[in-house]
DNA sequence: CACTAGATTTTCT
DNA sequence: GAAAATCTAGTGG
């Protein structure tokens, strides 16, 4: 007999809808779910986001404009915007922004839930708390590709979605710059889980910055 | 521990 | 042709 576990939500359009930064913040709890045709089911608690604005954001894809590679930031929220990075490393974006903006959100570490010894496999038995710990180590623990998973609905049911999982606590938030860019440093679009031990990289030292409080 | 280089491919100028 | 939202192994202190 199935087991009358808690209801289990994917998230839903509109959560994708409102603005790019809160959705990154928003994002810290829930959870990232893979079920490949034929695999293992794969579910990562996510820690780590940030946001990538519009072109008036130097760090942005979005920069290169609608006619780019980043064209996907210009349509529906709540699609998977995938791309390569350095020619090796898949990194996975959700596309979030209000109506009329242009936006999508990084998905940068993650803990394992369920699946682990497979994400383990993938990623040469590393450490359960580095396994999907930085974008290219995620995608790689998590099999998402650009090839299989650029442009799908992460608010569908079914393959590759997000479900909600804890929600954190305002003081669990710290936020922080953007990781390895080269332009758009200064911008605080960074979110962590400070309480996590998988994050791509520490909170730097100095005063932690907390979230704004959301939902206040 | 801090730092550097190399891998490798897509995209844009 | 150069740059790029990275990662790992290797070197040196």
């Amino acid at each position: 007999m199935s087991e009358r576990g808690p209801p289990v939500t994917t998230l839903p359009p509109s959560f994708y809808a409102r603005e790019t930064d809160r959705i990154a913040r928003d994002l810290l709890g829930q959870n990232l779910v893979h079920e490949p045709p034929g695999g293992d089911r794969l579910v990562a608690r996510i820690v780590e986001t940030e946001a990538y604005l519009g072109p008036e954001d130097p760090a942005s894809h979005a920069r290169h404009g609608p006619d780019s590679q980043a064209r996907r930031m210009w349509e529906a929220p709540g699609a998977a915007y995938v791309y390569v990075c350095y020619g090796i490393h898949q990194m996975m974006n959700v596309v979030a922004h209000r109506e009329g903006d242009i936006g999508a959100v990084l998905v940068r570490a993650a803990e394992p839930v369920e699946g682990v010894d497979a994400m383990r496999a993938r990623r040469g038995e590393a450490p359960v708390a580095s396994v999907a710990s930085g974008p290219g180590n995620l995608t790689e623990a998590m099999s998402i590709r650009r090839k299989e998973h650029d442009g799908a609905d992460l608010t569908a049911p079914s393959g590759l979605r997000v479900e909600a999982g804890s929600r954190l606590e305002g003081s669990e938030v710290l936020v922080t710059t953007r990781i390895g860019l080269t332009k758009g440093t200064e911008r605080r679009l960074r979110f962590v889980d400070a309480g996590s031990d998988s994050l791509s990289r520490p909170v730097p030292e100095g005063e932690p910055v907390k979230a704004r409080r959301q939902n206040g």
